[in-house]
DNA sequence: AAATAAATTTAGGTAAGACTAAAATATTGC
DNA sequence: GCAATATTTTAGTCTTACCTAAATTTATTT
């Protein structure tokens, strides 16, 4: 079993590596977490104790596959929570993050699993992140801008590039949201602008700066 | 705010509270905890400074009016995570405590008011154990025996008093559940049994011991 | 009314997880 | 290549929440 703070420090490493391909700094860890990095350095011999990380000292850490495992099953709890407060109780996307970061942390495999079914195997969170599977398999769908996409594509919306207030707004009014379907009707070679069909047939057209600002798949 | 290990003791002195009116002992809450009587005491310090508990030494605690509140909410969250489990995800109903022990100290107010809101502002947990409300009152509607209900009386189960393996088994083949409502339609002095109608239609015989040891409200 | 037993508190200690200050090591600039 | 700087680790504290052992207080016997 490992305690709150052991599960946090391998999310954080597990984040932190998504970037970083090579050892993690101790500094980095201690930024995102907001501790010291001496405290940092406390945690990580524990970690190695429990060979959920390698660390040469000085150089920096890496997650063994244990580590990796452990990390994936914190995301997926994560993120399995965040689709169940905005898709069942009702919660926007951008109040969820904090409650979720309690969440994660309760223990029971069956609860997961029951949690998932319910929520109908979703694949992606409501930030469009995709949500690991029970085996940690993590689908790396390759995001694009919507700007990339081809004439008569079908694709799902799956995040931004741009979160400011203004251009959620504007999303929220034209009912563009995290994993709705759009299909590409046609591009304006002129502006860059699209007209787009979305899954209630709703028909509209969209500038060249939102369109690269909307990532999707397919 | 309070840490997970001061709820669960503010929770304990409240419950304990239910059977004993006055001091709560030390020993009676290091028996529910599963800690020794020397850690309690020290906690009892902790709580008398924070105005949760009233502490005379040697002879007992008992909740401010500020603990209870405190008491109440947590026993709030549990019982509606209890009903999210077993409504929603399909757990069975003797399968939920140790999870919802767990969640009970999520903290987020909103996240309790929307939990609630999406399981229809339930009133009992699927224990028959009622829900406080979001300001802690508690309906206390009166559990009597299902032996004690006069004849044509229209009951519905909240409770046990027995809860065996053996008794659970009998009562989930006979279709008796926790929230269902039985129709009393006669009771035989010889021995005590009775004769019941389910909400099915379904007419059945119960012994007397069967009876005493199921609880009912109306 | 002592003596004994039971309950409770005090004293002192441990492990987890944070901190500060100081030492050790690595990196950078000239 | 070596001094200055940045990074990381070590050493020593603190708080929380537990523990054991011993002292204190209350309850029960005889
Ligand atoms: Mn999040
Ligand atoms: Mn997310
Ligand atoms: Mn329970
Ligand atoms: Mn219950």
């Amino acid at each position: 079993m490992l305690s709150f703070a052991e599960e946090n420090y391998l999310k954080t490493i597990y984040h932190i590596s998504l970037k970083d391909k090579k050892g993690i700094a101790t500094n980095a860890i201690s930024e995102v977490l907001k501790t010291k990095p001496s405290s940092v350095t406390d945690m990580l011999k524990k970690l190695s104790n429990k060979k959920m990380i390698q660390h040469v000292k000085y150089y920096g850490v890496n997650l063994t596959d244990k580590g990796k495992k452990e990390a994936l099953t914190i995301v997926r709890k994560h993120r399995l929570w965040e689709v169940f407060l905005v898709d069942k109780l009702k919660f926007n996307w951008d109040e969820v993050h904090e409650i979720a970061e309690q969440l994660e942390h309760i223990q029971s495999k069956l609860l997961i699993e029951k949690l998932d079914e319910f929520l109908g195997f979703p694949t992606v969170d409501p930030h469009g992140d995709p949500i690991p599977d029970a085996l940690g398999e993590i689908q790396v769908k390759a995001q694009i801008p919507l700007s990339e996409a081809g004439i008569k594509a079908h694709v799902v919306v799956v995040g931004l590039k741009e979160t400011s207030p203004a251009f959620l707004k504007y999303l929220d009014k034209s009912g563009i949201y995290i994993g709705c379907k759009i299909k590409i009707v046609d591009k304006v070679e002129f502006d860059g602008s699209m007209e787009i069909t979305l899954e209630n047939k709703k028909n509209m057209t969209i500038s060249e700066v939102v369109a690269t600002n909307i990532l999707i798949t397919e």
